[in-house]
DNA sequence: GTTAGCACTCTCACGGTGAGAGTGCTAACC
DNA sequence: GGTTAGCACTCTCACCGTGAGAGTGCTAAC
């Protein structure tokens, strides 16, 4: 799944590979099969369309191309983007002029992570002509930067938390007796001395020091209510694999000419509202550490079969990390595509380190 | 566009009415032309199908139905829907135990604001089989309830913003020089002192009250910058008339036999990613003070006259007001969905009065 | 190894056809 | 006068056959 290093095995003769590159390259703008002659006339290669045939047919011997039937052109197989994606496709980088508008956007937003991943997906959908996606960076384990907590009505409080990364929970919570907001910041006070800069876990068992029953003050009562509240949240947080999700460009796919027919859409969709899938995708390529291309059937689910999904992690491994990356049809320019990733990946990892002190 | 009062012009007769309800049923169900031998079929009515048809032409003639060709049988046109809304449809609501089901729902997650607005729009597009709205609840004019200073490094932090009816919003702010905590608090209670129940411009001439220039004290210079920031967040939170808008079931439209070609339905999501013409529908309803049914052609921007909206706003006129409804074909089971949205409104109605303290 | 030439195959757009569905009309009926 | 049976009429839709066009695969010559 790696995209490097390039495989040597079976690798293709000059020719062989010209020219399946340039079917692919012509089947990524074109959608509809190449011939033959198409190819001669576009791809200046010395050679007549009838020995190109003869090309052709071998690299379909070796499951690169296929034959939608008999009298039509070749499309690539997925073994065929594969091979492209490896050993074919030009090194490509963003030029310079993009990445600085790119750059440019992402610094006149406000500098708040919720906008970041939304510039981010609708910058890989326009950048690719592709659905663009970002997760939100999400640490192995959570921990507290800040607790606030904030007085809604006499009984009632509003427990807002920051985490380390820069996430923000809310959680309401209700009080025994009327409280105002000075007995509040008071706990909120004891709550960040018991709770910063720790996990979970470290704040359970520190929960679990508090005095007794016996001598609970009032304070002391709220404290521990707040207390278990919190730790509700942050366990909530803790087991979700992916905090939020941003897309953006859906439309894109729609309108592909692949996916015409709304059923096969439907289903790509409704496979990016399954969790499970995606958070599993998310951590296969956080432990890879770097960009994936899944092209066509190396996805496992059946409705994701005819889509090509490039994702790239950033953040920092063992702290926060979050996935950005494009989903489309499997006739996606490639090379572009892993480029802004790429750069966007990186971006997203400068918001990151920023977020850390 | 009200739905009420029952207009009594061209009403129709006994016969004429129960003939237009039964077609209509009929048609939202089965989404196909329906003849007058299938309703005399499953509608007793007493009467042969050539006297239904002779109505059906009646109803024809009145712009209540039409035929899309010679040979098919009768398909409601907006009038039609429009009639049988007003007049037709019987006032239908919620089964108590659907009304307990949802209920539970939404107790059973947690009791913040954003899960809410999730919960109102999948249980309205599980419940109509479209697609399902709510945007937040944004008051006229946004007033603070807490602001909380939080370190994120030696030289910036992040201004954590409550406001009263429960939105958060986080903002970086760069410091001028090595900040820590303790300095952060002192300034963030200075602030909270002066920005607590206050709108923006309150804010604005509380900070041009301070002392001047002259006498800046660090901390003085920190609470201008951070009111500076403050000021900016409300405005863009005042100036936005959705601040969020949360869907589901959007592929139930998709699903929808009258939008097969995905041309129809990528349009009709293009319209909804349209905050401009949102808002003015949200402004619209919210000024109705009560449920509205846009029907078809009776929407303005082309793309969305092939489906029908239902919404109603939730909060407390003059307060924060948001809109939850459902979007789905014109063929839409308008009965269950009124009475669905209707619901659903008023149990978000009950959450923003437990915000307002 | 390469190429010209050609037969072959398959798709796609087009037009024709017939069954089926449903109407609209007419004339008879209550 | 409203209602109804009967029937002609119209239109769609699925099916089939056809022919042009596209592109291949093969063969024999270079």
């Amino acid at each position: 799944m790696a995209r490097r290093p390039r495989r040597t095995i079976g690798s293709l003769d000059a020719r062989s590979g010209a020219i399946l590159r340039a079917v692919i390259d012509e089947y990524i703008t074109s959608a509809t099969p190449v011939s033959s002659s198409s190819l001669v006339a576009q791809y200046p290669m010395g050679v007549s369309s009838a020995t190109v045939r003869n090309t052709l047919s071998d690299l379909e011997a070796m499951g690169l191309l296929t034959h939608p039937h008999t009298s039509a052109g070749r499309v690539p197989t997925d073994e065929g983007y594969r091979y492209y994606v490896q050993d074919l496709a030009d090194e490509w980088s963003l030029p310079a002029v993009e990445q600085r508008m790119i750059r440019h956007q992402f610094g006149q937003v406000e500098f708040v992570s919720e906008h970041w991943f939304r510039l981010a997906a609708s910058t890989l959908a326009a950048k690719t002509g592709t659905a663009g996606l970002a997760t939100t960076a999400k640490p192995q384990t959570v921990r507290v930067r800040r607790i606030d907590l904030v007085s809604v009505q006499d009984r009632m409080a509003m427990m807002v938390v920051v985490f380390r990364e820069g996430t923000m929970k809310q959680a309401l919570q209700n009080l025994p007796e009327t409280t105002d907001q000075e007995q509040l910041n008071r706990v909120a006070g004891l709550l960040n001395v018991l709770a910063v800069d720790r996990t979970a876990d470290e704040i359970m068992a520190a929960l679990s020091d508090l005095p007794h029953e016996s001598q609970l003050t009032v304070e002391s009562d709220l404290l521990r209510r707040a207390g278990e509240g919190l730790l509700r949240t942050m366990r909530e947080f803790d087991a979700s694999v992916i905090d939020d999700l941003f897309s953006d460009g859906l439309l894109n796919v729609m309108a592909a000419p692949e996916f015409d027919r709304s059923a096969k859409v439907r289903q790509i969709f409704a496979a990016l509202e399954n969790r499970a899938y995606l958070g599993s995708l998310v951590e296969s390529v956080a432990e890879a550490g770097c960009i994936q291309v899944f092209i066509g059937h190396e996805n496992r689910p059946l409705e994701m079969q005819d889509v090509s999904l490039i994702l790239a992690p950033y953040g920092r491994v063992g702290r926060a990390v979050g996935v950005v990356g494009v989903l489309g049809p499997t006739r996606m320019p490639y090379a572009q595509a892993i480029a802004s990733v790429e750069f966007v990946s990186g971006l997203m990892s400068e918001l990151v380190e920023h977020l850390y002190a």
